[in-house]
DNA sequence: CAAACATTCAATCATGTGGTTGAATGTTTG
DNA sequence: CAAACATTCAACCACATGATTGAATGTTTG
């Protein structure tokens, strides 16, 4: 049937756009929030009109989606569902692509020993009260849900906001799930700075599926 | 930070495969149950050799598993969240790209008219034992699976047994999924014959997904 | 209204992809 | 062990894609 194939092709179109690991990238940074062309050139890397093309795709395939600011065009995620989708493919692909399995393992036994801690490591350690836990999310995400007590930095603004932790406690870090790369750099940064810090094997997604409680006000934000 | 890069490249490696028609429709075909090479090829007119090809990407993606029986080879979806994938990103399609509401609207007539039911409301509905609940899918795939107490009318044959349905009672008609089109095409049917009908807003691979009750034998199929 | 700036366009190239064909592989059956 | 069958492989073509360049568009600022 004609039809059911044009359906198939245009949920295609959206599929394409996930198929390159750059555009990947800029979908992680514009999970984040909303960011110009050229912020997401230079923090992904890419050249600004390589860049452009891409969130070009993207906005036709429905993913992302434009508005102008001044001299500035801002592209945001066109709708929190397209974190879920990444959610889910993050996923699928741990569970069945080795390679995914082995890099992360890599990575965490090659760079220093960042062992994770576990959800039920982090509450013993947190009702200790000798532990900063900080949530390395937008501030946005961190306004509709966050683990108690846990301080939030954003991940664009971790290397200054670093001088204003507790140097004498040791810091837990999370962030979205255990594919979201800014704990691994909250972490990575944290140390060199002279810090003991962990992060959270999982995020706050699971967290919050567990069943743990979780915080809704603005509590204790160290940025302004 | 390569790590982050190439980690994305994983994650691209899945989304490529979500980037053709013809693959999504062969996922479609595999939300119902394991399928070998050739009744893939053919429920989807592609060839024999093209057919097993887009199934090895999709393996290698891990999106899809294959399993030998005899001398066919049986693939399979890698894991239910497959299914979920494929739901959120028909979601997203449906609501940023406009041409999928077109089509959907001008292909499916007067959607309004054609009220989805939803899985609760087809529970309750059911219990009450006035409604005939109509699987509107190839006898083989009704056969891997259905709803407990739905009856089957093949797409090919839907008009002519239309007649051996009982006109006093409600149907409510589903196949494979909210854009599967033959449980649209059923209700416009059974409204022309004077029957009162509705479509289950999804279909059954997000019914056996959510949990509920799967029947397996052949129970009360109406055709021969 | 012109200069400065942010973004997009257009042309180009190397590479990757989907599809077709016919031969090759591997499993079961007689 | 050879025939029959299901699937995969290998070679090939037309076409799409990602990336690079330099010019063009559109918005704000002086």
């Amino acid at each position: 049937m004609a039809f059911k194939q044009e359906l198939n092709d245009q949920f295609a179109r959206m599929g394409k756009v996930l198929g390159s690991g750059r555009r990947l990238e800029l979908l992680d940074y514009l999970a984040q929030g909303a960011r110009s062309v050229d912020a997401l050139a230079t923090v992904s890397g890419l050249s600004v009109a390589n860049t452009s093309q891409h969130l070009q795709k993207m906005q036709q395939a429905g993913l992302v989606r434009a508005e102008r600011q001044g001299k500035q065009i801002f592209y945001a995620l066109a709708d929190d569902e397209v974190i879920t989708l990444m959610t889910v493919l993050h996923g699928l692909a741990e569970r069945h692509l080795a390679e995914v399995r082995e890099m992360v393992s890599m990575h965490l036994t090659a760079r220093d020993r960042l062992a994770p801690v576990s959800v039920e490591e982090l509450l013993a350690r947190a009702q200790s009260g000798l532990v900063t836990i900080l949530d390395v999310r937008p501030p946005e995400e961190y306004a509709a849900g966050h683990v108690p007590g846990a301080v939030n930095i954003s991940p664009a603004h971790l290397r200054e906001q670093i001088a204003q932790l507790d140097a004498g406690r040791e810091v837990i870090a999370y962030c979205r799930g255990p594919y979201c790369t800014f704990s691994f750099e909250a972490v990575a940064a944290l140390r060199a700075q002279g810090f003991t810090a962990h992060r959270l094997e999982s995020g706050f997604p699971e967290w919050k599926q567990a069943g743990y409680p979780v915080e809704y006000e603005h509590s204790e934000q160290v940025s302004r």
